[in-house]
DNA sequence: GCAAGGCATATTGTATACAGTATCCCGTAT
DNA sequence: ATACGGGATACTGTATACAATATGCCTTGC
């Protein structure tokens, strides 16, 4: 009897290393914003050839974390109206995804909602700020999974792909981490509570407690 | 003194026709629901190499226009629900786009607007669907280029594009072509008025009106 | 010294070659 | 007849070769 899936997998494709790679290094801000691109240069720094770094590319700039240029690409430099722009679509976007997700969740999916909360909690508790960035990259992620409207997620996951790299940067601080913590809480209580309307409730609060935050104290871009 | 941009193109690039052909294809329907999608056949349908294909297929499953499979892409086959889910996003990032452009369009865009209004009308009246269709997604492009928030304008570029296909079948007949039509001058309307709210009240309206619509008389799929 | 033109170079776009792997069909054995 | 095995085939993933083009530097002329 073969198993849904292959237990291991049939050494992972280059594109996909090469992928994931790139967007750890976008993220962790070793490809610095304003860097110039070529596809030769990180074929030779990643060990391969240009055809996978090329697809990556191409990939990256269509889902916005790479500007296209004439010839090449550059990694974007936000500015402060980026940073507020995004604010406004995840509002929109997360609010109604935590709407479908206190409608639609599954027990089990609301159970590793609990499970992953409880590890970003231990992360932060531990002081490890890049380990609370994942954890809360897992939850932000689980969350959407519990929406069943496809399209409504993908849209969520790219946007919250844009801003992850601003996450990390947010989550430097114990109170920002804090923050993000009690406000995934509430939003956990209203999924278990079966309430939609507190659940979007929680979404935009915590977004507007962002908002408030950035305009107190913008950050360094 | 050169312009600010090249007078012709310097011979599109190949990934480039062939991306718009794909796009033509899939929403022509020539490119049927299930279809299985093959590089090397689709190169020799197109007379270039599997590279530009390579690079299409992928940028086309990244938009959610194909389904990538374990080996390979598939034409997607839409479900009622698909339709119903893409019009709540639409409903929600439609809305926000109007509120955006009542508050923020230059005249000139609403000029823009209100040309590309009169062409689609005139479409209408005229019976031909294609041209019509080809003119609303002018009207819906224009509308997105008045807001300035960019990550909004990507997502709802992209639910749109989704829609795409739908959008054809839908004003196939006149009584929709009408109602869209309608709607589209209620917007526009809201615009000339800079009233935010009335711009997204009108969207939500037609989107309503459009679920309405399959709800009664729900699409051959 | 400065401008214009041309050549070397850097870089992308496209085609093709090659390798690995899944898939399908057919033959054979029970 | 059916199930199993094996080999041909079809297709994808990756590397590389080749072509076209922009870029920048250097030279030369005024």
């Amino acid at each position: 009897m073969p198993g849904p899936s292959r237990a291991v997998a049939p050494t992972e494709r280059l594109r996909d290393q090469v992928y994931r790679r790139m967007r750890e290094e976008l993220q962790s801000g070793l490809l610095e914003p304003g860097a110039r691109l070529v596809e030769l240069q990180l074929a030779k720094a990643y060990g391969v050839s240009r055809t996978p770094v090329r697809e990556v590319l191409l990939q990256l700039a269509r889902e916005g974390l790479l500007t296209p240029q004439e010839r090449g690409y550059l990694v974007p430099v936000d500015t402060q109206k980026d940073v507020v722009d995004r604010l406004e679509v995840r509002r929109l976007l997360d609010a109604r995804i935590a709407r479908h997700a206190a409608l639609e969740a599954t027990e089990a999916e609301i159970a590793t909602l609990r499970k992953t909360l409880e590890r970003q909690r231990a992360a932060h508790e531990a002081g490890r700020a890049r380990v609370f960035v994942e954890r809360n990259t897992e939850f932000r992620s689980a969350l959407r999974e519990a929406c069943r409207n496809a399209l409504l997620r993908r849209c969520a996951a790219m946007v919250d792909d844009v801003f992850q790299t601003m996450r990390g940067r947010l989550h430097e601080t114990a109170a920002n981490r804090e923050l993000t913590l009690v406000c995934d809480g509430r939003i956990l209580q209203a999924l278990e509570q079966r309430d939609p309307d507190a659940a979007e409730a929680a979404v935009e609060a915590f977004i507007d407690a962002l908002l408030a935050h950035f305009e107190a104290d913008p950050p360094r871009i």
